[in-house]
DNA sequence: AGCCTCCACGTAAACGTTTACATAGCTTTA
DNA sequence: TAAAGCTATGTAAACGTTTACGTGGAGGCT
């Protein structure tokens, strides 16, 4: 079943003979060739059923046609979905440019991160496209000589092409049309602060309340661990503060409220008004149907990759700055 | 920022005043270093910021200590996230032993799929774990010269190790509880039976009929597309033949059969039964929570990796074939 | 003292490509 | 017809490691 022998561009050459120069050519399309010629080199590949070994091409020409994603991506307990949405987005652009997808886990962690960064070694990817865990750490020491494009987060005092969603836009305005609708008490419910996107949605909410004359009233803003059973408490504890409306910056914390919600038996958005972050189908079979922020996830892996293809193109190009914006996506529970 | 040229284990030899080898044999601890050899060594690499090329060191050892899982992983509007968990277990046991994952998208379409196949190329990656989007296929010809093992399906013919899920056995006793709870009219909806998963869950939900002396109605058995949409409409025609229950083998068109049946206000389980497949966290927020099929997706991927890790070791060991357990996680809407 | 062993390390080939440089034969030009 | 140019291909170095083999010297043994 298997070819014994590793058979090379050498012995390709040999049966077609030719040299090795002209079988690379071939392969490559990367100079004349005449018809008869690359007939024979074909044939002689298909006779030994060969396949080019990238290891070798890629450390003698110095491109591994690799990038890597690196992110919280993976199924975990605590992980949403968005960062798969990404990486589809990202597949989808290198795929037509003949690039491979490598996908590290950051378990939104440091620790995990920074082993994952050296792991990727030097000379494997030609890109790294990366959503950071901190904002504070010196990344700039771990990375090797490749391009770094940064997606959904920046870290502090980065120089680097980034592509982000603009988060304090479509959160203001989520909040205004709460506010708009009658509520004066709308509690706030997020992740750690420690990324630039939380602040963005908090920033977002605060100015929206504060534009319309409201004050924030530090009760009814609960930062948490990110998951089922952290949002579902919270928002046990929050309710004490009389709330009348939710506004959830994470898709499992989202979870949670709703499944608390539900349980007591809470009526939406008669009671109390619910907007939580993120698009996905199951916010679509909640009764009723939420109000979310969808934001562009997709499409921010398709800008992050283009952003990459190009500065690998020109390394020298100036800084590309991408803000996508997100979209309120009016159900029925608010 | 980025050290200009490029900093090889020669120049780390040179700059300790040691043979490239020793340098090599420090890294690798490959054999005996004295330990001022070893510090002058690790000094230097420090001093020049030293990282190795993963590339070199593949193509001359010729193992890249990456493995590639090929299956319909990525986000989209008809996937479900059963196998970024697997992918999440693959991942957990390869990081153990330095091993890298690539994932590779197939689609669920034989010619996405192959085209992955061939782009993974020969000497790239040292194996695939891969969950085949066809059972007719000749896969055979399309590998390269590494070990290959199955996950969740498996193609006719096959020789290789694998590793599945007994679906058969789980679906039979999702249908007999079904049954014992005094259903005669249980509706079957499932996505088309080109896989060897759904052709097991199907033959389960038969014979669990058959036994119980429960002539199965074709008019129950309804096929369709993987899509929110098609599990709404399948839903919708069925209802007409009057089933008292639904046992739906895709996450997906659970979300669709959901859908429909709080939009018309249909209560669950007073008015006809659920069970699904797969456990999500959205499935314990619709009401009432679902009584899923838990599928151990994280520990297939755990045991995919660990087998192909064995297989590395000992190219001829006797196969492996592995069918995990399922879980019926009874909650309320059966 | 001669020989052997062991210790700690060095030398250089090899992995399979890509690519700068070279070249043989033919055609064109003056 | 000699020089020049073009066409199609060949030669061999280089990419950065790993590793089989070799080696100088220190110490032990007889």
């Amino acid at each position: 079943m298997n070819d014994s022998k590793n058979i090379s561009i050498k012995d390709v050459a040999k049966h077609a003979n030719v040299s090795t120069a002209t079988v690379s050519h071939v392969i490559n399309g990367t100079r004349f060739v005449s018809e008869e010629t690359k007939r024979k080199v074909h044939q002689a590949m298909d006779d030994l059923n060969y396949r080019i070994n990238s290891v070798a091409r890629s450390l003698r020409s110095r491109k591994s046609h690799v990038i890597a994603f690196l992110a919280p991506i993976l199924a975990s307990e605590t992980s949403n979905y968005f960062f798969m949405s990404v990486a589809a987005g990202i597949q989808s652009v290198l795929k037509q440019h003949q690039y491979h997808l490598v996908l590290s886990d950051s378990h939104e962690e440091e620790q995990f991160e920074s082993n994952e960064i050296r792991m990727l070694g030097s000379q494997m990817i030609d890109g790294l496209i990366m959503a950071p865990a901190s904002r504070e750490l010196d990344y700039e020491r771990l990375f090797g000589d490749y391009p770094v494009v940064y997606l959904d987060r920046v870290p502090n005092n980065s120089y680097r092409d980034f592509v982000v969603v603009d988060n304090k836009t479509v959160s203001k305005e989520a909040v205004q049309m709460l506010i708009g609708n009658g509520h004066k008490r709308i509690a706030y419910i997020s992740g750690p602060h420690t990324l630039t996107t939380t602040e963005e949605r908090h920033a977002g909410y605060l100015e929206a309340l504060s534009e319309a004359g409201l004050a924030a009233d530090s009760e009814l803003i609960s930062i948490g661990e990110v998951s089922l059973n952290s949002g579902y408490k919270i928002t046990e504890s929050l309710l004490k503060q009389q709330p009348t409306a939710i506004f959830v910056t994470d898709n499992v914390m989202a979870m949670g409220v709703m499944f608390y919600l539900q349980e007591k038996k809470i009526s939406v958005p008669e009671q109390i008004a619910v907007i939580a972050y993120d698009e996905f189908q199951w916010t679509r079979i909640t009764s009723p149907p939420l109000t979310v922020i969808e934001q562009p996830a997709f499409e921010l892996g398709v800008k992050a990759a283009e952003v990459m293809l190009e500065r690998i193109d020109d390394p020298e190009a100036p800084m590309q700055e991408h803000r996508l914006t997100a979209n309120l996506i009016v159900r029925h529970s608010s």
